[in-house]
DNA sequence: AGGTATCCCGAAGAATTTTTCTGTACAGGA
DNA sequence: TCCTGTACAGAAAAATTCTTCGGGATACCT
């Protein structure tokens, strides 16, 4: 794993949240999570734009944060799940918020940055 | 300036508002200016662990992005001022309550990480 | 002229994150 | 047996962001 060279500081409560949910696709999968617990399989599926392994890897940072929980039943073929936890409820707000603003605001940059499909 | 090589899907709100604002200084930078307008060099005295070049390049497209404006009055020695822009106001909620969630968990991640220092 | 202060910007390299490729392991089905 | 699906992880490469260094411009002051 990789390990900082340069330390945050995590003091800021600003930067403290930030560091938890600014990684590219933690805050969509907490928003994936909100309403269910899901399989990995299934959370490749809803971000399919996401590289698989880098939703692993934030998914165990997720998991390291408490913000998400995983659940390995022992069963085969194997299953695991992720779900939020009340931790990670906690930022629901936030991401409602961002997805609110996002709605509302989303002509302006689209115009300016083409549709980046 | 760097030309992106992999496109963003901006259609996406959570993503569209995430990328105006998960750099790492502009939030702070947007904290900072809610108050009031503030020269370049205050800012740079406000947030000193800011490289000074970093502060004026996340400026600029806070600039570009509309949410931040900036004033040059033609005098000498030369002076100019960053003031947040009503769009940028409107940001403003998200900002505070990522404010008052570090504040309310900090403890729990100050154990975890250490004082980061 | 040499020093200050202000603000801005280019370029190179370091740091960090993301992407891609590859490999492990297990068991079911063709 | 070979191929599939599921889940996870190492390692190298690529992409992106941040840091550092240094320069340019202007006009004041000594």
């Amino acid at each position: 794993m990789y390990e900082r060279k340069i330390p945050v500081d995590l003091t800021c409560p600003l930067r403290l949240t930030m560091s938890l949910i600014d990684s590219k696709w933690k805050s969509c999968i907490l928003d994936e999570l909100r309403g269910r617990a899901m399989r990995p399989s299934e959370l490749h599926k809803a971000l399919p734009e996401a590289a698989p392994r880098v939703l692993d890897i934030q998914l165990k940072e997720l998991v390291d944060d408490g913000l998400v929980s995983k659940t390995v039943y022992p069963e085969l073929p194997p299953r695991s799940e992720y779900a939020i936890t009340p931790l990670g409820m906690t930022l629901i707000p936030i991401i409602d918020s961002m997805l609110e603003w996002g709605e509302k605001n989303k002509e302006l940059f689209v115009r300016k940055y083409g549709e980046m499909k």
